[in-house]
RNA sequence: GGAGAUGUGGCAGAGUGGUUUAAUGCACCGGUUUCGAAAACCGGCAUGCCGCAAGGCAUCGGAGGUUCAAAUCCUCCCAUCUCCGCCA
């Protein structure tokens, strides 16, 4: 959500925004009912005032006559009291329903473009493999080792579904471990949070009300995490937090639940994109200032970047275009491994800042020194998902004899194996 | 799942229909005093919105309702505590 005040001193720039992230949003239809919103209010509330004022006399009065004669009178008022607040619930409704629809502002660094084909490559790493001999895709290599099960995890789960087996399972295990130690040195603190959530968090990160079909929702009217974002962005909500605690950074560890919805037709088979999968997730809270927003941005883009470096897997940075924004985000960076059975680079990694759209929503906010109230600013991006990141590791280390050759920095966790035979 | 109790500013805590613009204390901030500090004294001290300002409106867990008037009465919801049941 954005500041009202600052819609109505900047729309021009807010009306490029949507257009530059190809979302239809009417600045000026928002005005409009800001404007009935300002002036509704200012009569409803000269009327309480009135109101107010006559009903302490009221009470102060200790004539009956002159007591009986003035609740008489109140009561012609109290009807037009009702009509002119039912009026202004009216504006009310349609006021937030549309404040929960304007997009944030893009940053100026962000390309023009409608979808993420139009997404820039800004960074390109490490050496794509050269196989001399005929390279297999995750599902064959990992099959064949029994790291996966995907047969059986559709029999169970449905379409989507896999199990995760054997040395794939301590594959994972250990990809956590390492993650937790490697994130833990920069400062974040892991936490795991409850992924079964109420709707507020979900409203406040920005996934409702847009975003309701890719939600999985329980009978109890909770719906599940599709990343722990959701639930540690709820975690200092309506709080005013002292300046002296920011940054805050957390490691949020979860299972996130997608539906998918709209995508039957992509990528079918393999772990790519499943329905239930464990995220490390970095979350970040800190001053109100762009400059320090960027500063993290960069910092926790980077460090995912630096992990993935560790491992050793070719990627390539991309900023992502207008059109490939979220409502509430202002800059995005995705960083994409190499797929060699692909030949392409997919998605592994997220990284936005939202300024303060996200915190203005939960109410977050902080004293600074002054004493001033502000919204902290938000940020978060992935640290590592699982088992997603499994797909270019296994393709990308497969040996000749159907081994899996394991990172360096990976072998403490699992035993200290060197492969996975 | 059942029964009961409770929910008031950063904290404690008064307030059960109308001089409550939410008492009082603690904490915190500023001042006086002091070489400096403590103590004492004086002043300030919730949030949001409208307004150039004066000022006004709203908020006592949340949402509705009754009333001329609600922290106070009613309904539903949420949370906490105590007990019972169930349970990894």
């Amino acid at each position: 959500m954005l500041d009202i005040k600052f819609i109505r001193e900047n729309k021009e720039i807010v009306q490029e925004g949507a257009k530059k992230k190809h979302i239809d949003f009417d600045v000026e239809r928002l005005l409009q009912v800001d404007d009935s919103r300002l002036k509704k209010l200012k009569e409803v509330e000269e009327l309480r005032s009135e109101h107010n004022r006559i009903s302490n006399d009221i009470g102060r009065n200790q004539e009956p006559t002159l007591k009986v004669q003035l609740i008489e009178e109140m009561r012609g008022m109290k009807e037009e009291l009702k009509e002119e607040e039912e009026d202004l619930k009216l504006i009310m409704e349609d006021w937030q329903r549309m404040m929960l629809q304007v997009p944030n502002v893009p940053d100026m660094s962000v390309p023009e473009g409608a979808t993420d084909a139009e997404n820039k490559e800004i960074k390109v790493w490490g050496e794509k493999p050269n196989f001399s001999f005929s390279p297999k895709d995750h599902i064959e290599i990992m099959t064949a080792l029994k790291m996966a099960d995907f047969e059986r995890g559709t029999k169970v789960h449905g379409f989507r579904g896999y199990f995760l087996t054997g040395e794939g399972t301590r594959l994972c295990f250990a990809i956590w471990n390492y993650a937790m130690d490697f994130f833990g040195d920069k400062g974040f603190m892991p936490i795991i949070p409850p992924i079964l959530d109420r709707k507020e968090s979900f409203l406040g990160t920005g996934f409702l009300p847009q975003g309701e079909e890719d939600l999985y929702r329980t009978q109890d009217m909770e719906y599940l995490a599709g990343t722990s974002e959701v639930p540690i962005m709820g975690l200092h909500a309506g709080e005013i937090l002292d300046q002296k605690m920011l940054p805050i950074k957390y490691l949020g560890f979860s299972p996130c639940f997608r539906r998918e919805a709209g995508s039957h037709g992509k990528d079918i088979k393999g772990l790519i994109r499943v329905h239930e999968f464990y995220k490390l997730e970095q979350v970040v809270l800190c001053e109100a200032s762009h400059e320090t927003s960027v500063k993290f941005h960069e910092e926790i883009n980077r460090n995912a970047e630096e992990f993935i470096e560790s491992l050793g897997i070719p990627y390539h940075t991309v900023i992502n275009c207008g059109g490939d924004l979220g409502l509430g985000q202002v800059k995005k960076y995705d960083i994409e491994l190499w797929v060699p059975k692909e030949e392409k680079y997919r998605e592994i990694s997220s990284a936005s800042y939202f300024h303060d759209f996200q915190t203005r929503r939960l109410q977050i906010r902080y004293k600074d020194e002054n004493g001033k109230t502000n919204y902290t600013h938000s940020l978060n991006c992935t640290a590592i998902a699982t088992p997603r990141i499994l797909v270019s590791l296994v393709e990308n280390f497969q040996q000749a004899d159907g081994s899996i050759k394991i990172p360096e920095v990976l072998r403490k966790y699992i035993g200290g194996r060197d492969s996975i035979k």
